[in-house]
DNA sequence: TGCCAGGATGATG
DNA sequence: CATCATCATGGC
């Protein structure tokens, strides 16, 4: 892969391929959005940065190569080979069809607390209003930063915040699920990084202990966040749509499906294949 | 106005 | 195990 300092921005190329606009609004990250110059603008870890796919790779505006190195590479999942994943999937007419369609949709590895919040606000909503909501969270408790943007607020500080606090957000419901999961993470009951040296299933029910999280809610921060690439579909909507593709269940070479947005699925493979 | 939205939960058949 | 009402909002 090749990371380079260019005038105003560094230039990444060498990882294969991306569908940019997918991948960072399907429906997987909640914090990214295209401004008027096409450049979709973003925060995650604490930094914030604009994206651009360019001619054979993209740009990223607002960083610098060490930090490229250190925090978006890893984010945006370009260690992996997904032409050599999708290459295994070449005799399947299924998921050819929507790799041609809508090309490659990468799973991205955002910050494990703020997958697991973002989904628990997804329950039952639609995109733009998650996004809404994320975003009033955001603003209204996270960290200014130079540019004008706010990072995502911490567990603890969530955990802070009484109910009628939170009511800012309009997430209904949602919000003592919310409050359940920032207490449960800031006080070391529920250890994030931990899960990720348990076994998926010990991972799934761990996450599950938290008041409105259940499978689906568990399969996204768990695919979304945490690295854990084989997470079976969950909801109605994947359900149909994998009854569909396969009647007969799914083929073995598919060791993760995750995910359905309109169209397309994403696609990930175990890494012990 | 009425219906639905990428869910979870607890109570019933 | 399948089905179902309920939860609180906003968007269309």
């Amino acid at each position: 892969m090749d990371i380079i300092q260019l005038a105003d921005c560094v230039a990444l190329s060498g990882y294969g391929e991306m569908n940019l606009d997918l991948t960072l609004d399907c429906g997987q990250a909640f914090r990214w959005n295209k401004d008027e110059n096409g450049i979709w603008r973003g925060t995650a870890y604490g930094k914030s940065i604009g994206v651009k796919a360019a001619d054979g790779g993209m740009e990223i505006y607002g960083s610098n190569v060490n930090e490229v190195k250190e925090i978006w590479c890893g984010y945006f999942d370009l260690d992996r080979d997904y032409d050599k994943i999708i290459a295994t999937f070449q005799n399947d007419v299924h998921v050819r069809s929507a790799i041609e369609k809508s090309g490659t949709v990468r799973i991205l590895n955002q910050e494990p607390w703020e997958a697991l919040c973002s989904f628990i606000i997804s329950a039952c909503n639609n995109i733009p209003r998650i996004k809404g909501i994320v975003s009033r969270l955001c603003e209204s408790f996270g960290d200014r930063l130079e540019d004008g943007s706010f990072t995502f607020p911490s567990a603890e500080v969530i955990a802070s915040k009484t109910e009628e606090e939170l009511a800012v957000l309009r997430a209904g419901y949602r919000v003592p699920f919310i409050l359940d999961a920032a207490r449960k993470v800031s006080s070391g009951e529920i250890d994030l990084e931990g899960v990720r040296s348990l076994s998926e299933e010990d991972a799934r029910k761990t996450l599950m202990l938290i008041n409105g999280v259940g499978r689906k809610v568990a399969d996204c921060t768990l695919l979304f966040s945490l690295g854990f690439a084989s997470v079976f579909p969950v909801d109605r909507h994947i359900k149909r749509a994998c009854d569909n593709l396969y009647p007969n269940g799914l083929p073995e070479c598919f060791s993760s499906f995750a995910g359905l947005a309109q169209q397309y699925i994403f696609i990930a493979q175990r890494e012990d294949g």
